[in-house]
DNA sequence: TATAAAAATGAACTTTGTTCAAAAAAGTTT
DNA sequence: AAACTTTTTTGAACAAAGTTCATTTTTATA
């Protein structure tokens, strides 16, 4: 017994989640539905309720595995000789990459609102801060001038700015940069911003 | 009978999006019910569905007015007698202040998802373009070395990596740039993204 | 084998969106 | 003004989903 749950009830948590993912890889995490994830699991509808708090927890599990797929996935972006200006690339382009390929799974990260008054779990908060950290030592290679607090700023700044590009390219409904200039767009905005200053004037 | 609606009809359709837009501001959208729209408005429950396909259509409704308003903001920020540099910095500044200040209709926008088939109308769809065209005058006089559609392509990347700060920002459960550092943050990325080029090495 | 604890079940309840036949109101014709 | 037609409004009824919980079944323990 790990974690407050017994092996099965891990196990049927694990079965849940397992569907909840493919359901929502395939249709978005507006298709998921408690009866259709009983069916598929082949457990009872209450059953589901025995290991999760409601549906938006289902879908919190789901955003947490995603998130840590994304890790690695930027983890395994990065090239082994490359310097700071590769890594930077590597890790946008990672990025990127996992989006477009992951596109639903990705979307339902950022599009879950739960109701008022409740909140993430610290487990899932904890998913996201591994995105960032990567970015830290390549950006404060090429930005010598920044450190400590405005350093780590300037690195969410810049993981926030590249994955706005990508939402708004994959949005649909808006003149979001095409797919198929988004690498190169992202390559433009990361350059910008790593490019080392030659003090401004404002 | 303009566009399809009667008088009659389209006052309705008014006061459905008023309270609507008020429930949205106050609660989010997930906090919107009909039976509450139809109780506020002082209507039956069907009526509302003599002006609307759909709750998610309200929920359109309700963005294109907060586009709309997002837009008029945008264009009053703009100084009459700045430059280019000067308009680019107070364009992020007016979204970082509309985001700030609109937090729940702004948030509605961009979480929204419709069922898998259903689309946009086209209606809606036209309340985004105006946001980015105020961008590219300034950016094509401080990055002349961009024209026609690079320009056009690069105006979007610089709003949507603008808004991915903002969104970032805002979303709650993340190591986003803290309300206070952001105008800041986005400062440096407009400042970053307008800088004349000399001459990318790669 | 008997007893206790844990797990699983699915019917029932709740909330919400949506439809539609009927009633009411407004408009038109004679 | 009365009769008729069209438009608007209504709210009961239905449907889809999430959630609960008393009961049953399974598993573990004595």
């Amino acid at each position: 017994m790990i974690d407050g749950l017994s092996k099965k009830k891990q196990e049927l948590l694990t079965r849940v989640i397992d569907v909840a993912e493919a359901e929502v890889a395939e249709s978005g995490a507006i298709g998921l539905k408690a009866r259709d994830i009983a069916k598929t699991a082949g457990v009872a509808l209450g059953s589901i309720y025995t290991v999760v708090e409601d549906m938006d927890d289902v879908v919190t599990h789901v955003n947490s595995r995603t998130l840590q797929r994304l890790g690695s996935a930027l983890r395994a972006a990065v090239p082994a000789d490359g310097d700071a200006v590769d890594v930077m690339h590597a890790l946008a382009a990672g990025y990127v990459t996992f989006a477009l390929e992951n596109l639903n799974l990705w979307t339902a990260i950022f599009t879950q609102t739960l109701p008022a008054g409740k909140s993430y779990p610290d487990w899932h908060k904890a998913d996201y801060p591994p995105l960032i950290e990567q970015i830290i030592a390549p950006l404060s290679e090429l930005r010598p001038d920044l450190e400590g607090d405005a350093l780590s700023l300037r690195a969410r700044t810049l993981f926030a700015s590249v994955h706005g590009v990508v939402s708004m390219s994959v949005f649909g409904r808006f003149v979001g940069v095409p797919s198929e200039a988004l690498h190169a767009e992202v390559n433009a905005l990361v350059e910008a911003m790593t490019r080392g200053l030659e003090a401004p004037k404002r």
